[in-house]
DNA sequence: AAATATTTTAATCAAATGATTAAAAACAAT
DNA sequence: ATTGTTTTTAATCATTTGATTAAAATATTT
C-alpha cells in the first residue's frame, strides 16, 4: 500500500541515504577530494545507483552545497534585518546561533570557503552577502553607533572570532571535549568583547 | 665555466621554475585539485621533466608545504618568546607581521588549513603549535595580565581577527584594491581592539 | 674534436575514476 | 498469477592523471 511505501521513504529511503552520505563525504573531503565510490560506500549502496538517482557527481554536489549555504544564510538573515533587536541583541544572537550551528557542523566553514575559492564563478550569483548586508538594519545601526568605523571591519572581526576557531580547530585545540566546552564559554566572551569594541 | 652555470641557475633554473609554479598551483588549488600537468604548464616545461626533478607529485608537495609552514612559523616564533617585548608589543608585532605576510600571500591560510584537515596525520609531528605556545612568554604574560581568562580564547580571537579576512576575502570584499587598503587600516584597529579585550 | 654527463622531450603505461549499460531482483497494479 | 514498473547490481567504458622509458638535444669535460 501507500502506507508501507511512505513508511519506507520516511525511514531511510535510498535517496535520503545517498544525500546523507554525500553531505558527510563532501564536507569532509571537498569536491575534488571526493570520489563517487566513497559516497556510494558510505551510503551502503552501489556506485551505479548513485548515478541513477542523481545523474552525476556535479548534480549531487550542487544539491549538497545549496543545502549548506541555506544553513549558513538561515542564521544571518532572520537576525540582521530584525528591527525589533538592538545592535547588541543582534550581535549576541549572531554569535550564539552560529556557534550552536557550527558545534554540530564543524566542517561547514572550511568546506564552503574552500569550494568558493576553488570555483568563484559558480558562486557569483548565489553569494550577494555584501549587498545583503549593505542594506541591513544591522549595518545601519553600526553606522549610527560608530560613524567613524567602517562596518565591514567590525563584522569581519565578529565573524572571525566566531568562525575561525572551527577552521583552526585541528591546530589549536587538544581534544573535542575541551573544544566544545570552550566554544560554549566563547558565546559570552565574544559578545562581551564585541561590545567593548564598539565603545569609543 | 662555472660562471655561466651559476648565472643560469640564479637566473631561472628549471628547478626554480618548477618550484615557483608548484607553489602557485598548489596554494591555489590544493593537493588533490592540482594536476602535475598544470604545474608543468605553469612552469613552461614538460611533464616528464617535473618527475625527473622531483620524483613525484607528493615529494614536490612536501617541499612546498614545508616552505609555507616555515613562512607562517617564522612570523610567530621570533615574537612569542621575545622577552624584550611587552604583551602589547607582542600583539602589535604579531598582527603587523601577519598582515604584511598575508597581503602578499592571501591564499596561504586556506591552503595550509585545508591540507591539514585533508590529512591530519601528515602534520601530527610537524605541528606542535599548542606545545610551542604553551611555554611561551606570550602565554605567561597573558596569564599574569588576566588570570581569569583562558589564554587560548584570547589568542583565537587575535588570530581570527587577523587571518579570517583573508579566508573570507572572496565573500566579504568587493575588489582587491579596497581589500588591501582596509587590511592596512586593520593593523591599528586589531591592536586597539585586542588591548581593550584585555582590560577588565 | 671526442667522450661523457646532464637536461629535455615524445610516446606510452597503468591505475583511478566518473559514467553507462544491460540484465536481474523486488515491488506494485491488474 | 501476470504484467508492468521501480530499484539494484555486476560488468564495462572512456577519460583523466601520475609516472616511466627510451631516445634526442644540450652542455661539460678531457
Amino acid at each position: 500500500m501507500t502506507k508501507s511505501k511512505e513508511a519506507k521513504r520516511l525511514d531511510t529511503s535510498t535517496e535520503e541515504k545517498i544525500i546523507q552520505a554525500a553531505s558527510k563525504v563532501f564536507t569532509q573531503k571537498g569536491y575534488v577530494g571526493t570520489r563517487t565510490r566513497d559516497i556510494a560506500e558510505e551510503a551502503g549502496i552501489n556506485l551505479a545507483l548513485l548515478n541513477y538517482y542523481f545523474r552525476s557527481k556535479e548534480k549531487l554536489f550542487q544539491l549538497i552545497m545549496a543545502e549548506k549555504l541555506q544553513l549558513l544564510f538561515s542564521v544571518i538573515l532572520p537576525i540582521v534585518n530584525n528591527d525589533d533587536l538592538t545592535l547588541e541583541e543582534k550581535m549576541e544572537a549572531l554569535v550564539e546561533n552560529y556557534i550552536v550551528l557550527l558545534v554540530d557542523n564543524p566542517d561547514l566553514p572550511l568546506f564552503v570557503l574552500g569550494e568558493i575559492k576553488a570555483n568563484p564563478e559558480g558562486f557569483k550569483d548565489r553569494l550577494q552577502v555584501r549587498k545583503l548586508l549593505q542594506h541591513s538594519s544591522f549595518i545601519r545601526q553600526l553606522r549610527e553607533r560608530r560613524p567613524d568605523l567602517e562596518p565591514v571591519q567590525f563584522i569581519v572581526s565578529l565573524l572571525g572570532m566566531t568562525i575561525f576557531p572551527f577552521i583552526a580547530k585541528q591546530i589549536l585545540f587538544a581534544d573535542d571535549k575541551i573544544f566544545k566546552k570552550q566554544m560554549e564559554e566563547r558565546k559570552i566572551l565574544i559578545a562581551k568583547w564585541a561590545k567593548m569594541m564598539l565603545e569609543t
